[in-house]
Formats: C-alpha cells, sequence, structure tokens
RNA sequence: CGCGGGGUAGAGCAGUGGUAGCUCGUCAGGCUCAUAAUCUGAAGGUCGUUGGUUCGAAUCCAACCCCCGCAACCA
C-alpha cells in the first residue's frame, strides 16, 4: 500500500503543448513529488498517443512517414517536461514495442472473455475523418461538420464492438461506492447520471486504417486509438506490479473515457479499475475559449521566459481552485507571482538571509517539520491553490514577527542569532511545504540555509 | 419539461440559519533588514432578481433572469 501510481492523459502528436497540458503535467507532478516526500515510493507516468488517422493524415500533410511525424512531436513533449522538471518515471509512447504487445494481449482477452463481439458490426455512415466518428445527419449544417466545416465522407465499414453495455450496473456501483473515485463531486454526480441514462456498446476498431495497432484476433483492423491510449496506463503499471493506477489526472473533457470506458475494459479482463479519476477544469484566454482557431494558445515556453520554471509551476496551480475553469490573463498571473513569489518568498529569504549573513550567523541543525493537516488535507484531495494559502500564511507570520521584533536593531550577538535562527527555522519548514510546487528553489533556499549563511540574488525578480 | 454546476467587495474565491470573510488590488500611516519590499490601519458588498418560511437567511423554499458544463480541434 506505499506506493503511489499516478498518470497523466498520453497526449496526441497532433498539436504541440500548449498551457492545458502543462496544467495537468506539473498537477500531477507535485501530487506526486508529495507523496514521495511523504515516503511512498511515488511514480509518475506520462507520454504521447500517436495512432490514428488524424495523425497519418497530418504527417502526409508534412510529407512525412506517421512514424516520423510522431517522433518529432513526442519529443516536443518530452523536451517541454524535462524543462519543467517534470519527474516522470518513464515517458510511454503508443507506439513503443511493449505498448503495442500489452494492447494486444489486452484485446485478446477481453475478445476470449466475450467482452468484444464475435463478428464485426457493419456500420454505414457519414464519416468525419478530423473528428474520426460518425456523424448523423442532424448534426451537420448544411451538409457540413459544424466544427471542422469540412465535408463527411460516405463510409461504410465493420467494426468490432466492446459490450460496454454489460457494465452498466457495476460501473454504477462502483462509483457511487467511490471504489472508481470520481473527482471533484459535481463530475461524480454527473458521469452518475449520464451512466444511469444507458450506456451503448462501443466500436473498437478500425478497418480500412493501417496506422494503429493490429487487433490480435483479426489483424485486418486496427485498435481504435482511444482504445490503444487508455491501455497505456496499463502497460506501465502492469509491467511494474503498480496496478491498479492511484490516480488518473485528466481534463474534464476525457472524464467518460477514464471513469467509465477504461474502468469497464479493465473489468472485462478481469482486472481492477484505478482508484481514482479526477478531472480538472479549463482555461479560457481572457474571457474566450481557447483555440487555435483563435489563435490565443499560450504556450508553455511563454510562461517559462516570464516565470522561470518554478514560478510557472507555481502560477498555474495558485491561480484557480484545481477542479473547476479559471480564466488566464497575463494581468492576474502577474500579480500573483509578483505578491507570492517576489514579495512573499522571495523577499522574506532575502531579508533574513542578508541580516543573517552581516551577523555572521551558521546553520548546522535539522529544522525539523511542520505538523500542518491542514495542508496535507488540501493537497491530498487535488486542492492546490487552497495548499498554497495555507503555506503562504506561514511565511505571512514570519514577516509579521520579524517586523514586530526588528532585529536589525538588535546589538546583542547572541540574541540577535537566536532570533534569526528561529525565523529560519519557520521558512525552512515552509520551504519544505512548497517544495513539491518549487522543487529547484525549494532546493536553494534550504542549501542558502544551511552552513554559513549569505546574501543571493533574487529568487524570483517582480515581473 | 434531458441531467448537472454556478451568480458574494475592482479581481479571484471561502462561507449551508445567528451581527458578511480570505488573498490580491486601492488609499493613508509606520519601518528601513529586504526584490519601490515589509508592517499597521482604512475605504469598498442592499451576498443575480422577486416573493415566501423563520425571532433571525448569502445560507431553507418558490418563481424568474443570466453564465457554464455534460456535448463536439483540443488539458
Amino acid at each position: 500500500m506505499n506506493k503511489f501510481f499516478a498518470t497523466t492523459p498520453i497526449y496526441y502528436v497532433n498539436d504541440v503543448p500548449h498551457i492545458g497540458h502543462t496544467y495537468t503535467t506539473i498537477a500531477a507532478d507535485v501530487l506526486t513529488r508529495y507523496h514521495h516526500q511523504k515516503g511512498k515510493e511515488a511514480q509518475l507516468l506520462t507520454g504521447t498517443d500517436e495512432h490514428g488517422a488524424k495523425i497519418a493524415e497530418a504527417a502526409k500533410k508534412h510529407g512525412e512517414k506517421p512514424k516520423e511525424y510522431a517522433d518529432k512531436i513526442s519529443q516536443e513533449f518530452k523536451k517541454t517536461w524535462d524543462k519543467l522538471n517534470i519527474n516522470y518515471v518513464r515517458f510511454i509512447r503508443t507506439t513503443d514495442e511493449d505498448h503495442i504487445k500489452i494492447v494486444q494481449e489486452f484485446l485478446l482477452k477481453m475478445y476470449k472473455n466475450g467482452a468484444v463481439e464475435e463478428k464485426p458490426r457493419l456500420y454505414k455512415g457519414l464519416y468525419c475523418v478530423p473528428h474520426e466518428k460518425f456523424m448523423s445527419k442532424d448534426e451537420l449544417v448544411n451538409g457540413l461538420c459544424p466544427d471542422h466545416k469540412t465535408a463527411p465522407i460516405d463510409y461504410a465499414e465493420e467494426n468490432y464492438y466492446f459490450r460496454l453495455s454489460d457494465y452498466q450496473q457495476k460501473l454504477e456501483q462502483l462509483i457511487s461506492e467511490d471504489k472508481i473515485k470520481v473527482r471533484p463531486l459535481t463530475r461524480k454526480n454527473e458521469v452518475l447520471g449520464k451512466i444511469r441514462q444507458g450506456l451503448e456498446d462501443i466500436s473498437i476498431s478500425r478497418a480500412n486504417l493501417e496506422w494503429g495497432i493490429p487487433l490480435p484476433f483479426d489483424t485486418s483492423h486496427t485498435t481504435y486509438v482511444w482504445i490503444d491510449a487508455l491501455i497505456n496506463y496499463y502497460t506501465y503499471g502492469s509491467a511494474n506490479d503498480l496496478w491498479p493506477a492511484d490516480l488518473h489526472l485528466v481534463g474534464k473533457d476525457i472524464l467518460w473515457f477514464h471513469s467509465v470506458i477504461w474502468p469497464a475494459m479493465l473489468l472485462s479482463i478481469g482486472e481492477e479499475p484505478p482508484k481514482e479519476v479526477f478531472a480538472h477544469g479549463f482555461f479560457t484566454i481572457n474571457g474566450e475559449k481557447m483555440s487555435k482557431t483563435i489563435g490565443n494558445v499560450i504556450k508553455p515556453e511563454e510562461l517559462i521566459n516570464k516565470y522561470g520554471v518554478d514560478g510557472t509551476r507555481y502560477v498555474l496551480l495558485a491561480a484557480f481552485p484545481f477542479g473547476e475553469d479559471g480564466n488566464f490573463s497575463w494581468e492576474l498571473f502577474d500579480r500573483l507571482y509578483n505578491a507570492d513569489l517576489a514579495n512573499g518568498l522571495g523577499n522574506l529569504v532575502a531579508r533574513v538571509a542578508r541580516l543573517s549573513e552581516k551577523s555572521g550567523l551558521s546553520i548546522n541543525q535539522d529544522m525539523g517539520e511542520h505538523e500542518t493537516k491542514d495542508f496535507e488535507e488540501k493537497i491530498e484531495s487535488l486542492d492546490f491553490s487552497g495548499a498554497l494559502v495555507v503555506a503562504n500564511h506561514y511565511l505571512k507570520n514570519i514577516d509579521e514577527k520579524i517586523s514586530q521584533e526588528k532585529p536589525w536593531e538588535i546589538k546583542d550577538k547572541d540574541k540577535l542569532q537566536k532570533l534569526l535562527t528561529s525565523y529560519i527555522s519557520e521558512i525552512v519548514k515552509t520551504v519544505k511545504l512548497f517544495q513539491p510546487f518549487l522543487p529547484q528553489t525549494a532546493e536553494n533556499i534550504l542549501s542558502q540555509f544551511s552552513g554559513s549563511i549569505k546574501s543571493a540574488p533574487p529568487l524570483f525578480p517582480r515581473v
């Protein structure tokens, strides 16, 4: 029980990383680091999702093979996470050999257990390629897909179906009893409501698409990309004795796949469903939906350039309650960065370091840790912004105490050093709370406050 | 009548029956160790609207208005 296995979604390589991917990944990393700090064997899995018609098409447009194209974009994600100090245990790709093998084993089990219909069904209809799904006539506007403004193609193909409807009762029970914890609660209710409206069997294969994993029981079909993608968690988890996953962190758009379809797939092969699925909110950008068409997509580099790696990690999680939508604006993020990091933590460290340096203080003892249930409860329920409010209160208290005690007026060296040591003790304890959020900064501060203390350049220059 | 969430100070939020709170911003004052920082204090809200229950409602009930999610390039 002493493990914590968390996942981010694996990101689809039709798009380079943006603030949304970054948000999910940082949250997952913070939580994993927190559990690690608590002494658990905590592991974070992330990666990229690379199959499907959309990728095949995008590659073609660039005059590349799908794999070459996927390699390139996948690399972008990996580079971004490395830059952001994401401590993943593995960067999994759906084109990895072990994944392909596990997908095939998984599907074969499903098939043998009768969870997949023996024969494919013929499906005729209008197919929207960018959507990768069939569309009904009344979804179309003037014969075009309302989202993509393209005409769907007449299409008939045979698909294998997963008997999802068989799991309706079981899923309803597991979710309502929190055996599969779906969070936040509003999402749980939403999912339950939708389940009660009835589950339909779903297609899990494509007949005319080469860029995918062949079905083990009918190699003329490839695995539908979503099915392939979900299994990634199990590819790593099962091979490393980590299953079931403790947490799938997802965006609210893909909650259904993770809380319903994926658990049903696992049940169909006799495996345990994930313990928790948490869906966080989305960003709007200055009040508008973030979209490539509007062109208001925020890239992680823009954030890093302005706030630094730790600043970016902090500001994203501190800005809004996790789980709800938040409206991004540079003004808001600037304010938050200046108030909490530059004026708060950064300045406090600077003022105490300077006073300590002047008095020739040297620290050689372990400062211990805060006992703070409040903080723990918040972070363990993924209330990151709430947890940070708690941590910032500690800092505020130290600032107040310094202003009251006026150490700069104290001439008696022993008395002064005793005071300073008490400040440092409080700072160090608090910094440990910040550590999962600000791993590099925390390390810097901890080393600055051990041994003979020196002033240092600002940790967080004002923006 | 598909299901659900929400509307509280300039901003972001907390507050589920008992004199409206937090963080930021604004204004005034103090301090000088510090990143024009920090500390103290103040201003600022008829808690979406209307009606009801109650000794008492942001909090319960009803109706209405407005935003949003499930529901559609995408986290």
